[in-house]
DNA sequence: CTCTTATATAAGTATATATTGATATGATAC
DNA sequence: GTATCATATCAATATATACTTATATAAGAG
């Protein structure tokens, strides 16, 4: 429960899985989305999965990450996230990154 | 958000919202149900009060902290902790610090 | 095979957080 | 008044976390 608590402490990590409720996402758009390091995002989405809130796929050079089936209060806070929090420039960004990539 | 995350991903936080959901209770029961220093654990309520969790009422010389009316989601958060989290180390300890003292 | 692209990991650093010990405040008892 | 008890705050320290730079791995493209 503390690890779960911890992995959605963070304002990233929030950003994120806002993104992934809109779809599935490689990590490339992700960044591109977040607009950080490629290693930190990395590193957040670490912490989602081992949270059990995220789940990754591997398709080639791309590695496609999405919201996961967890049990009801994982999910209930997820979408609850998913309601309550939004970042434009990240919407934003994440679109002028998926048209000039062919991950998706 | 970020803030109301941070103040429950931490053990010793989910332990006083779990005592506090058996009802109210004075700092120096918390600090005995607890066993740790007082200013650690005025420290944990300043900022679980801080997120708006809980609540206190002074009362001559002791302070008495309970969870607190918040929005949908918090009284969610907080009842889900309660109903999930246990520990009985805990209750016991809390039972003798009650006995012997004159704040409740 | 070499080059590029996508992602993860490691090392180092900076910042944030938890904890303790000492002290201050404020209320009650004597 | 002084002494005591309950709580909060401060300073110092230890640990955890976020972030960056550099590097490793692994898949395609040429």
């Amino acid at each position: 429960m503390v690890k779960l608590f911890s992995a959605l402490s963070d304002e990233t990590r929030l950003r994120i899985i806002k993104l992934l409720g809109a779809g599935e996402r490689c990590v490339c758009d992700i960044t591109a989305a977040l607009d950080m390091s490629q290693p930190n995002v990395s590193f957040h989405l670490s912490i989602l999965k081992e949270a059990g809130l995220i789940s990754d796929r591997k398709d080639g050079k791309w590695v496609h990450y999405s919201l996961a089936e967890g049990d009801l209060f994982s999910r209930f806070l997820v979408i609850s996230i998913c309601e309550k929090y939004s970042n434009d420039d990240d919407s934003s960004r994440l679109k002028n990154s998926c048209k000039s990539r062919a991950c998706s």
